[in-house]
DNA sequence: GTTCCTGATCTTTTT
DNA sequence: GATCAGGAAC
């Protein structure tokens, strides 16, 4: 075997032990830098080239889809092309699939939705009002992370209540926040036809309980399974994976406890440190040598974590040299710290560094301020990474709600938040009347809107109510108008809706932000653009999906069979209902007989099937480009560095309550994790580490005095050199001042509000900077262009059919001073061209006086 | 129904 | 210090 490649050779001992080990359950231990993703995709490489075994079955899991997508992305490079039999990706989107062949034997629709956290904690919001619960008591919030903590136990309702019937019995403090919700909140869920993202998980394992055949399906298919970064596995996720590899055994788990950082939100580092119990056989494989850091920075990071008490054995080693010495900057204030960053970036430069080799890291992102304005002012490109992400603005997510009760105009959840969106005069009682309603007829929401000449009660809001009506109805019907493209049909919503509108009309009134809304509009856009060629591209789980619908039917004529063979006894499901077969048959045959149609709709994906995907990306798949290539320095958090790597760190703000965070101060499993995080901020550097702390920090609106981080004690002092802000003479005093206070006092002091930061009204500046809030770390920091050569896509839109006239003025040949006419608001002068993306905000002085604003391309304006 | 003001809160984050 | 939700006044 070893003649069949030469891509082994470059791998060491331990990394070729890994790729070739033969069948069994399989841990490989990678520490920082011990080239983890290389061992797992030569390991599937290797199975496919050199032991035959097929892509289809194959399956890696992963907790994010920039995870999934590099991984995708290199295994394709060394095999060849058909990585599109794998499934490779996120445990979610994989549960997806199960769930949407197999939903309808758990009573969901195949067309389910999944709801995100905003929406779960409205519903939450609503079972509060309604059961007159006391609000001060319930934190919608603490209630949806309580409830996703008994999902991720694996616990459903009807276990939930089992284990606690009585409020008084539940002696967890989630169990109590729970227990007045959990029935409920599912129940309506259910009547949605929604899953939350737990539900994902939760509700594959519930299916797999109850129908063993369906289990037996998938752990057939899948001989080979790998789970990435296996210390962040919930205990559902445990589960689904040992079930799907009960059949084959063939699991193959990668991991380092030592960078579990998730625990608080659900990740149990006991799993990957017990593998060894759940599997006796199982062999494990310590991948210690590191390829990244420094000795130096190394032996740092060794120092820190072995204070940690539960963990493996493991210690990374190097080739590499010592190199530079760890710099730890004592710094007076925010203020000098952040300058201090900032002017040693800018000497490195000046001695020819990149800025892209940089990154300041963060505990929290309150940090990140004072940092942005030092950047900013000593004009150095820089990205902060972090913040609302794309799909979650709210300019974005009205755009979604309208698409999606467009899709579906029984998505009430769509309905409410977009029926005044923009502003109707229609208030809440009256939405809360439409909504009792639609509960007591059985209707949706929107179809009471369209017979409200029949409930009198509704008599006052009837007009507006039955435009709202009409409006959905007619965006509905222009799916059908072939001259819309995904992103066509999304711009038209996007002004048909008068969400555009109302945002010009906040410009209007002086709303700073509104240009950067307008302008995530248009990147709405584009993002529809490259979905759609992606999706035209992606045609991988097509054929997955046709051999599936094969095994819906086999499946049902083998439980029917198992049926009748033990007699009359039902099949043994999970909430002690039989499985409705007949149900599922006629689901199946349908499906069958519809092949050849759908089949054909393969070949011609309609708007309505794009709008399903995008729709469904939207909510799954969080990640959103970043700008990739750029030569900026980077800031984030260190949780958002996990996995990253660059030259030089900074890692800012080492003082005790703030790294470690004031609420890990009197815990000894937080402080763990806390220190976990310290050394997988540290494992970031190449080559250069700089660590800073401040006497006196202005945060929160207030000033606190924090004594310096312990993990910079852990680090031996001859590693480190020490400097400090030398124009000073007290900060050293004030520092010995802070370290001698105690470690476990309920961390910083505050001197009230004093002295705030110099540069408060900066807005200005803000605007013009490199700043990208909110684009996601994916490809801003990866080497793969492949995708972000094509998000740079213009948009190209197919001008709508219908009110394009002859006289209509193109985007360029629009002037200041030209006068113009518009089919609403009538005549007036162009007064002001603000060019927008692909578009323009126009300002129009109206013959009537008035000045309005309007986006050139959707007011078609015409000559005079 | 809408706007404007007050006051509580401020880890980390993916799906 | 900044944001955001919820309540009172318009």
């Amino acid at each position: 075997m070893e003649n069949t490649s030469t891509i082994y050779n470059d791998l060491n001992a331990a990394q070729k032990e890994a790729v070739l080990y033969g069948e069994g359950p399989l841990l490989i231990l990678a520490g920082a830098g011990s080239g983890k993703t290389r061992v797992v995709t030569y390991r599937i490489s290797h199975l496919i080239k050199d032991l035959q075994v097929m892509p289809q079955q194959i399956m890696a899991l992963t907790f994010t889809n920039k995870a999934a997508l590099e991984m995708k992305e290199r295994v394709s490079k060394l095999i060849g092309s058909n990585v599109d039999r794998m499934w490779i990706g996120t445990f979610h989107s994989v549960m997806v699939k199960v769930l949407r062949q197999f939903g309808s034997l758990l009573h969901y629709s195949p067309s389910f939705q999944i709801l995100d956290t905003e929406e779960q904690q409205k519903l939450i919001k609503t079972i509060l009002q309604e059961q007159g619960l006391d609000k001060d008591m319930y934190d919608p919030r603490a209630v949806i992370q309580a409830i996703s903590k008994q999902k991720g136990r694996l616990l459903t309702v009807e276990q939930f209540y089992e284990k606690y019937p009585t409020l008084t019995k539940c002696l967890d403090s989630t169990a109590k926040l729970c227990f007045p919700f959990y029935a409920e909140y599912q129940k309506r869920l259910l009547s949605l036809n929604a899953m939350d993202f737990d539900d994902l998980l939760l509700n594959a394992y519930v299916l797999f309980v109850n129908y063993p055949h369906v289990l037996e399906l998938y752990a057939n298919r899948f001989r080979y399974i790998f789970v990435d970064e296996y210390q962040d596995t919930n205990f559902a996720q445990y589960n689904l994976v040992h079930m799907l590899s009960s059949k084959h055994r063939n699991l193959c788990v990668v991991g380092d406890d030592d960078q579990s950082i998730y625990a608080f939100r659900g990740a149990d580092v006991r799993i990957i440190l017990s593998f060894e119990e759940d599997f006796p056989d199982a062999k494990v494989i310590k991948l210690e040598q590191n390829y990244r850091s420094s000795a130096t920075i190394l032996q740092a990071a060794n120092n820190i974590i072995k204070h940690n008490r539960k963990r493996k054995a493991k210690e990374l080693w190097t080739t590499a040299a010592s190199g530079d010495k760890i710099t730890y900057y004592r710094a007076l204030n925010q203020q000098d710290e952040a300058d201090y960053v900032v002017e040693t970036i800018k000497k490195s430069v000046q001695q020819g560094q990149e800025y892209r080799q940089f990154a300041v890291l963060y505990r929290v992102n309150a940090l990140s301020r004072n940092l942005e304005l030092a950047f900013l002012k000593a004009q150095i490109p820089f990205h902060i990474f972090g913040g609302l992400r794309f799909y979650e603005r709210k300019e974005i997510k009205d755009v979604l709600a309208y698409l999606r009760l467009i899709c579906d105009p029984k998505d009430d959840l769509a309905f409410i938040r977009v029926v005044n969106t923009p502003k109707r005069q229609i208030g809440t009682s009256t939405v809360e009347k439409v909504l009792t309603l639609a509960r007591t007829s059985g209707k949706s929401a929107l179809e009471i809107c369209a017979e409200v000449s029949r409930y009198p009660e509704l008599q006052k809001a009837q007009n507006k109510l039955a435009t709202f009506a009409r409006l959905v109805a007619d965006m509905r019907r222009n799916l059908q108008n072939p001259a819309f493209t995904l992103a066509s049909y999304i711009e038209y919503v996007q002004n048909e809706s008068g969400l555009v509108e109302e945002i010009l009309n906040q410009m209007e009134k002086g709303r700073e932000d509104s240009a950067q809304r307008v302008e995530n509009l248009k990147e709405m856009l584009s993002d529809a653009v490259d979905f759609v060629k992606q999706a035209k591209f992606d045609t991988l789980d097509f054929t997955d999906e046709q051999l599936e619908e094969n095994d819906l039917l086999a499946f049902v004529s083998r439980e029917r069979k198992a049926i009748t063979d033990l007699s009359t006894a039902p099949v043994k499901t999970y909430d002690g209902k039989a499985a409705d077969l007949s149900l599922l048959e006629q689901e199946a045959l349908k499906r069958t007989t519809e092949s050849d149609s759908e089949a054909e709709s393969l070949r011609q994906r309609t708007l309505l099937d794009d709008l399903h995907d995008y729709l469904e990306m939207t909510v799954l798949n969080q990640a959103v480009e970043g700008e990739n290539d750029g030569n900026f320095v980077t800031l984030m958090t260190l949780h958002a560095a996990k996995g990253l790597e660059f030259d030089n760190v900074f890692i800012v703000g080492m003082e005790e309550s703030i790294f470690p965070g004031v609420r890990s101060l009197n815990n000894i499993e937080s402080l763990e994790e806390e220190r976990r995080l310290a050394y997988v901020g540290v494992t970031r550097a190449k080559k250069k580490l700089t660590l800073t702390a401040t006497a006196e920090r202005l945060l929160y609106g207030s000033t606190t005095y924090n004594p310096q981080s312990r993990f910079v004690k852990e680090i031996p002092p001859e590693l480190l050199d020490e400097k400090q802000n030398e124009t000073s003479t007290d900060n050293y005093d004030l520092f010995q001042h802070n370290d001698r206070r105690h470690y476990g006092s309920a961390g910083s002091f505050s001197f009230g509000n004093y002295q705030a930061d110099n540069y408060n009204s900066n807005k200005n500046t803000v605007a013009y900077s490199q700043r990208v809030i909110n684009k996601g770390v994916q490809e801003a920091m990866s080497q793969l262009h492949k995708i972000s050569n094509n998000k740079k896509t213009e948009i190209k839109l197919t001008p709508l059919a219908v009110g394009k006239s002859t006289n209509e003025l193109e985007l360029a040949q629009l002037k200041v001073n030209m006068r113009v006419v518009h089919a609403r608001l009538g005549h007036g002068v162009i007064k002001q061209i603000e060019p927008v993306a692909n578009d323009a905000i126009v300002v129009i002085q109206l013959d009537n006086g008035e000045s309005k604003r309007i986006m050139a391309k959707a007011a078609h304006l015409q000559r005079e």
